[in-house]
DNA sequence: TTGATACTTGACCGACCGGTCATCTTTAAG
DNA sequence: CTTAAAGATGACCGGTCGGTCAAGTATCAA
């Protein structure tokens, strides 16, 4: 309770706004000034703490991929559950939190990485990695989740590794979609068939 | 041949111009001095044909929808093709087409309507509208293709509605992670497992 | 030949973009 | 109390953005 409301620190501040906006936006859409306005932030300032627009979508995407990893990721693979529950899980995270989004802004905003993903992966390699990064680690958790599931012989064996990528653009698809319709019912709708994904192991 | 090397009329150069351009880079990224350079057009010129820059990707989102539609959509769910070998096409004709892309630009572009659609869809509600009429007409020609699937008997019946949706949004995800990745070979791996996405019917 | 219409030209506009900078205030170590 | 560094301020910059416009030229019907 002490430490309520206390305003975070400059730095965050602009980090937060900037993935806000970027998120409901798009990063091309969203200047630097309005980044600061929203963030209370002088332009001075923001140059004191970023070097430049582009080293700010750096970091925010690394804070979106900590809260993700750490977030609802973290949650929905949760070793307690059992491993196909966890597919489920990840679909209906990301159907609250787009729905939320929904009813809070109107729009669905989608996913922050695959937005970013599809706008400038095609002109910055270092980004482009980057997001590459995240997505990655986000198929390694499906992939550990398969193995497991293999493991206790809940599934046939199959090619976890492809099919955990193929799970990971299947959710990423259904969200694409969902925003395009503007509504997050096509995930919930949707979502469920990524337990139905499979490639078969090659030997 | 009497016809070869015929200059198209200025408003189809800008037409395909823009096309390439947004689908290589992003719509914010392009810029209209750059569309009217790599058209051969004078700027004064371009507004005679188009009120607004935003009109233009309305033009382009129609131009590339036509093409779609009658180029390799039409070919892959050829109906002399069994349904399932026109899943397989669908892919192999996305493969390819990035593939050819990637190997002359250097950079897997993508979908130019899933592109456009994360891009412009939480700003613009008839530009979004548009996109998404593009995709249900997509996605109408996969249930199509699984109707005849499940009346010929060679898939067990489901839910083609869902299950055509489902497939379309595979096949965006699939191609979102291979732009990410820049490989098109994500596509030829990840692909083919969009014939095993199954919704059920619920009755 | 005339006149109207389609199309082209290129200079021009205000607004906004990402980014800079000199200057000021705050913080904290010694 | 001194001093140096960290942080905040806001005016300012060149460039580019989407868009306008007055003045042309090409086309074609009557």
């Amino acid at each position: 309770m002490a430490a309520m409301n206390v305003e975070p620190n400059t730095r965050t501040r602009i980090l937060t706004s900037a993935r806000v906006l970027f998120h409901g936006r798009s990063y091309a859409d969203v200047g630097i000034k309005e980044i600061c306005d929203s963030a209370k932030v002088q332009k001075g300032s923001f140059y004191h703490f970023f070097p430049s627009k582009r080293d700010l979508a750096m970091a925010v995407i690394d804070d979106m991929a900590d809260d993700w990893a750490h977030g609802f990721v973290a949650e929905a693979f949760d070793q307690n559950l059992r491993p196909i529950e966890r597919l489920d899980y990840m679909v209906d995270a990301a159907y609250y939190w787009q729905k939320a989004a929904k009813d809070i802004e109107g729009r669905m905003p989608g996913c922050l990485f695959g937005n970013l993903a599809l706008e400038i992966s095609t002109r910055d390699e270092v980004l482009r990695a980057k997001l590459n990064a995240v997505f990655n680690k986000t198929s390694s958790r499906f992939r550990e989740t398969l193995d497991q599931a293999v493991s206790l012989g809940e599934i046939a064996p199959l090619d976890t590794e492809a099919t955990a990528q193929a799970m990971l653009a299947f959710l990423e698809g259904v969200i694409l979609l969902a925003k395009t319709r503007n509504d997050p019912e096509v995930i919930r709708i949707l979502g469920p068939a990524i337990k139905t994904l499979r490639i078969e192991r090659m030997n």
